[in-house]
DNA sequence: ACGTGCTAATGAAACGATTCAAAAGCACGA
DNA sequence: TCGTGCTTTTGAATCGTTTCATTAGCACGT
């Protein structure tokens, strides 16, 4: 009953030709006269002959395949930037596998294995932790990686990321230009480069401005319950002591703040407090008043993450680069600006 | 300078023995003496090897990897569901790889494709459409497939789902323990076969109830905006109209049902609406009156799910199982009983 | 010295697709 | 008839690993 799988072989036998021909019908199909063509796609067909991969890759010595290990694919930040590569990798002829590290060191390390023995054509990584010695020994056997959403400082390889200080400049500048002078940041304790470099870019853009004030206020953690307790704090102030422009670190803390100010405390958004916060994840447009954020270029990244590896592969010479981004704002309700708005 | 890959025979070579003897080494390690072991050993670490995954499997017949297409990876659920599998796979030292069709049927055909021509030991599926077809063909050829999310009427293959008609029965039942009565079911037009069944679960519970009534109210999409829509006109009845209770199809609908019926209509949650949604999303946990939810066994259905492919790889004599869970109620404050509470 | 019973190591064969030098087939002109 | 220049087809060699029948090496008892 159960047969062992089709090879090229019985389809060449049962089409009366040789293996060469099969092959190059499958790979070279100029070669081939169109009556044997047909004659051994007929025999293709018959047989359901599938491909088999492993002996393809063992001759060719490479595959078509790019792995890409991601932090967390339930973030939406990821799973858009896996679909934006596994597009662009499509248009190149390749395919993206993706797996998910969950921020644990020791799977992201199988994957990498994984990978490696498989002989992807490269591999795509936002890493845990140090991958250094890791990406070190990957490049001393030949196999091109990228990094993603991280720079290496000591450019052994290429890499692409957003500019976190911009991002944070941005938001506050934004919230200078709206008219507010006393600007609260919302972090946690800086253990993150991307918090650290966030609250760099806000207090530049303070410092540029004459009279503008900057309080850090630090959270308990990146979520929106963390965000309401800080909120609270803040709301509770005496009116005069109140700030008139919040910046947090990200959209979670922000939505917590936005309900803490509006529910709790009954203050309004933007009219007493405007409100920004960064990452622009999907819910942050639907809020109760709709949330000013600052975007990555998910998409972009994901395919110059692609391009950058492809060139890497296609000619090893080229040096590494580390492309960086800049973020975009996107304004909304919580911090529109409300005097001669209606006009 | 860029020197081919490291081989077997190179480490062989290395050590002065044979390459029977590494490959040996590597997989049976107990019928070589530690001594040869080691030296070994310390060739295989000395020139970087890294075992070529594609000559293993052309040898074995069949890899030590799972494929698993997911609708969408940006979706929590898919995301957990996936996490768990990779970790039940990982215990049986296989190695899940994803892929993300996107709801495309052609990405989908794709990803297929090519984990057939990786000759994985078999696949996990979300499908888009009527793979019907499709599955037959990997079956013919002994391909291993489990449906996930999705039953199959035509019982070809074993399939993990949820019981979708019991969990909104389970919904509008709570709802009525809460002493509601007067319930309103929101939804979309009933395209989607989850959503028929969550209606025909809640228009059960309701029937079983004596002075119970139910209406359906259609929403324009499933998210946030077309709930805060749907919740201002139901907010905006004159008092003795209004439902006590609401049930909505999912999540994103509830938390926009939410935000009108208390931003904007001053009404109370749960004293003057009871109010419920469904798949519990992690927002749910936080929105300004913790959402009460409906939640699939995501975790358990992703381990079932490798659980029924190993069976089926194993023993391929076993029969299809559809396998079929029963969600499960999460009571949070948005359904609270009030009367006696504080007591 | 020789057989017996081990364990350890060997190396050729096999997996299935691709490649490529060589052969075959064919048309055409000399 | 034969050579020339083309297209089409052939099939052995190759990729790197695993398997397994065989051989080698060694200790022990007779």
């Amino acid at each position: 009953m159960e047969s062992r799988p089709v090879s090229i072989k019985d389809v060449a036998d049962r089409a009366g030709v040789a293996v060469g021909t099969v092959s190059n019908v499958l790979n070279h199909p100029a070669r081939v006269s169109s009556v044997t063509r047909e004659r051994v796609q007929g025999a293709i067909d018959a047989l359901g002959f599938v491909r088999n991969d492993a002996a393809r890759q063992l001759r060719a010595g490479q595959s078509r395949t790019i792995g890409l290990v991601v932090l967390d694919v339930g973030n939406p930040f990821f799973s858009s930037l896996a679909r934006a590569a596994e597009d662009c990798a499509a248009e190149n002829g390749s395919t993206v596998v993706l797996g998910d590290s969950g921020q644990d060191a020791d799977r992201e390390a199988r994957y990498i294995d994984v990978f490696e023995q498989q002989r992807v054509q490269g591999m795509l990584i936002s890493p845990v932790g140090d991958v250094g010695p890791r990406v070190e020994a990957l490049r001393t056997r030949g196999m091109p990686v990228v990094l993603v959403d991280r720079t290496d400082a000591q450019r052994r390889c290429s890499s692409v990321s957003v500019d976190d200080v911009a991002g944070g400049y941005m938001a506050v500048r934004h919230l200078l230009d709206a008219g507010r002078r006393r600007i609260v940041f919302v972090g946690t304790r800086a253990d993150y480069r991307q918090v650290a470099d966030r609250l760099a870019g806000a207090r530049q853009a303070v410092e540029e401005h004459d009279g503008a004030v900057l309080e850090v206020v630090e959270a308990e953690a990146m979520t929106v319950l963390a965000g309401r307790d800080v909120g609270d704090g803040i709301a509770q102030r005496p009116r005069g002591e109140l700030p008139d422009g919040v910046f947090c670190a990200n959209d979670l803390l922000a939505i917590g703040v936005m309900q803490a100010v509006l529910m709790i405390h009954g203050l309004r958004i933007p009219e007493d407090i405007a409100l920004i916060g960064y990452d622009d994840i999907d819910f942050s447009a639907s809020a109760v008043v709709p949330l000013s954020s600052v975007r990555k270029p998910t998409t972009l990244m994901g395919r110059t993450a692609v391009e950058l590896l492809l060139e890497e592969i296609e000619g090893p010479a080229s040096r590494r680069r580390q492309v960086i981004f800049d973020p975009e704002l996107v304004e909304r309700g919580s911090t529109r600006a409300v005097v001669g708005a209606v006009g």
